[in-house]
DNA sequence: GTTTCGGTTCTTTTT
DNA sequence: GAACCGAAAC
């Protein structure tokens, strides 16, 4: 490979960046200043200098984030780049405890629990204690507290209690399901998203010989949405980076978005107290947006005084201002989007330069159903994530089982499959089996059939095959084969039999097991796929961006994306800022920041649309005032539209 | 006592 | 769509 030219590449702020020398280094980067790209040159940088990849650690928030640097990276220096270590805070935490778990308390085959395995523990520990009823909070919530809790260490007494103080709710038997949910997940030898984080840096604190075995092995860190971290990944990075101290963390403190889930921003703003030596980098110049966009944007950062000041400059020219679109309501409002949507195609715009953001996703219910009605193709990053699916955590439910025996959660949801076996009815069997079901032995599996009822023993005949051939035929290294198998033998007919739309939901299975075929075993894909959010990222990003359609997305999840065109649905008080988060940590700041990622998405063209009313199911009419965000906009920097149709 | 089914309600954000 | 609730069915 030729030399980098890194001069042609890159401004002179990002040079400068790049070029740093080792030490400390804070980069606030603005929003469409170059962040990626100057980590990625950054990378590139090292490596030409002769660091060995093996030897960086680049640690990102999304696993898209992680894919796309990694595969820039390559773009950049080729095959050098390869061994670098690249993933999310968890997936490292689970790299690593997978090594060392046992000195944690864990063994070593562990279960992740992804969010809806974690509200069904909690719903049978607090259904145990009968607190299901009224005026108690419901399973999402306590685990919301508990997360909270454990993000911040803090106790979750002290979360709990805030969290309810106008309640009458009994802060004990918050605590009593808190307690009998974390002894719950140690029966099952599992941990929670959180518990990775915890455990991970549950591990540095406590064992300075493993800690100091990662911190002789990697050389350089790079952090990548550092105003995202919390409390124990901000700790966890600092004494991994310890010895070394070439710790590289980037940020931009205005587009921290993740308060409730335990980020602080003041982790991004106390690095160079941390750091006293820290180099600070500014990356202000805006590739990205067109004045007027970065106008307003910078109207918005103005408004919270308590952040480090930044001003976007633009690089771009133009005089186009966005526009403040007033309609009546949902259904104008989504006529609105697609008529202009379809003007800019005539213009020359793919559907695929569009976007349509919100705040949450049932803000564009009305705009989907209108898409749908007049053909329009359009993506949407969904809420619902891919490995969480029923369909898809069914079907891994049997190899999860033959895998390890004693995953109970595996078994209940296996045997569930099966007529006549609900929650409690599988609950029972499994204890009577002494909490382990071998599926890999003739005798194992007559164990299972001879407690199962009639009905149910009959269709498991069926399924029974498989783990036996699972020895026989060697499948432990290809976990898409026992899953095909399984779908082969009985959940093909399932889902017809279940789901009205069995047919796109075997496409998804279909997905999966073509997905299976970058793991090398099944213990390798089941470790990892609870940390799997959506297969998007993970599979070719060819095929979503092949396809020009329209996409719709959430604001937090269109982070780090841009469109030429975009639309922002519903800014209107209460529904963004949303009333719900108003009262919580991070309130009003951090709805603003998130207005601004969200302008700030946008290259050439931003319509931020306003209706007066919201109807609510019993036909009622509330009023909507404008969005406290754009009332304090100065009206010249916008454009007025109006809807006309009705 | 459990499972299953049908109707109702509500939907923030993510690893 | 899915979580929840109540009632019917096993």
């Amino acid at each position: 490979m030729s030399p980098i030219n890194f001069q042609k590449a890159l401004n002179a702020e990002q040079l400068a960046a790049v070029q740093a020398p080792d030490g400390p280094v804070l980069i606030i980067a603005a929003a469409g200043t170059g962040k990626t790209r100057t980590i990625t040159y950054r990378v590139a940088h090292l490596v030409e200098r002769g660091v060995d990849a093996r030897r960086i650690l680049l640690l990102t928030f999304t696993n898209r984030a992680a894919r796309e640097m990694m595969e820039r990276a390559e773009d950049l220096v080729g095959a050098a780049v390869g061994g670098l270590w690249g993933g999310t805070f968890h997936h490292m935490a689970n790299r690593m405890l997978r090594r060392h778990g046992d000195l944690v308390g864990y063994k070593l085959d562990y279960t992740i629990l992804d969010e809806d395995d974690s509200r069904g523990i909690v719903r049978v520990v607090a259904d145990g204690f009968g607190l299901l009823g009224k005026h108690f909070p419901k399973p999402d919530v306590l685990l919301s507290v508990f997360g909270l809790a454990a993000n911040k260490e803090l106790p979750v007494r002290e979360i709990a209690a805030k969290q309810f103080e106008d309640h009458p709710i009994d802060i004990e038997d918050v605590l009593r399901v808190y307690k009998a949910y974390e002894g719950r997940k140690r029966q099952l030898n599992a941990m929670d998203f959180d518990d990775l984080l915890i455990n991970g840096l549950k591990l540095f604190r406590e064992q300075p010989s493993v800690l100091e075995k990662y911190q002789d092995h990697f050389e350089y860190i790079l952090v990548d949405e550092y105003q995202d971290t919390n409390t124990i990944q901000a700790e966890w990075v600092d004494r991994l980076a310890e010895r070394r101290r070439n710790l590289l963390v980037v940020g931009d403190d205005f587009q921290s978005i993740y308060s409730w889930r335990g980020a602080d921003y003041r982790n991004i703003i106390s690095f160079p107290n941390r750091y006293a030596d820290t180099r600070i980098f500014k990356l202000e110049t805006n590739y990205r947006s067109l004045p007027g966009i970065l106008d307003v944007a910078n109207v918005c950062i103005a408004g919270s005084p308590d952040q480090f000041q930044k001003e976007l400059r633009p690089v771009r020219e133009g005089s186009d201002k966005p526009v403040l679109v007033r309609c009546r309501a949902g259904e104008e409002q989504a006529l609105y989007v697609i008529e202009r949507i379809q003007q800019l195609k005539r213009s020359g715009y793919d559907l695929k330069d569009m976007a349509v953001l919100y705040r949450a996703h049932f803000h564009a219910l009305e705009l989907q159903l209108e898409l749908a009605r007049q053909r329009i193709p359009f993506v949407i990053t969904s809420g619902v994530r891919f490995f969480e699916q029923a369909h898809i955590k069914d079907v891994c439910s049997l190899l999860r089982l033959i895998v390890n025996p004693e995953d109970e959660l595996a078994f209940v949801r296996l045997t569930g499959l099966l007529p006549k076996i609900g929650e409690k009815t599988a609950a029972r069997i499994f204890e009577a089996l002494g909490r382990q079901c071998d599926l890999k032995t003739a005798d194992g599996l007559k164990r299972l059939r001879d407690k199962l009822p009639p009905a149910a023993a009959a269709m498991w005949k069926e399924i029974e095959p498989i783990g036996l051939a699972y020895v026989s035929d060697h499948l432990a290294d290809d976990p898409g084969e026992v899953i095909y198998r399984f779908v082969q033998t009985f959940y093909d007919e399932y889902a017809v039999e279940t789901f009205e739309n069995a047919e796109r939901r075997l496409e998804d299975v279909n997905a999966l097991i073509d997905f299976t075929t970058k793991f090398e075993s099944c213990e390798a894909f089941l470790g990892e796929m609870a940390l799997l959010t959506n297969l998007d990222a993970e599979m070719d990003t060819a095929q979503v961006t092949q396809t020009d359609a329209l996409r719709l997305s959430t604001i937090h999840q269109a982070k780090g994306l841009e469109w030429s065109v975009v639309f922002l649905l519903w800014v209107v008080d209460g529904m963004f800022p949303s009333s719900r988060s108003m009262n919580e940590s991070g309130g009003e700041g951090e709805e603003r920041r998130l207005f601004y990622v969200a302008t700030t998405r946008a290259k050439d063209r931003l319509f931020l649309c306003q209706p007066e009313i919201r109807r609510t199911r019993d036909g009622g009419v509330i009023p909507c005032e404008p969005s406290r965000f754009v009332t304090e906009i100065p009206p010249d920097l916008l454009k007025n539209d109006y809807v006309r149709f009705i």
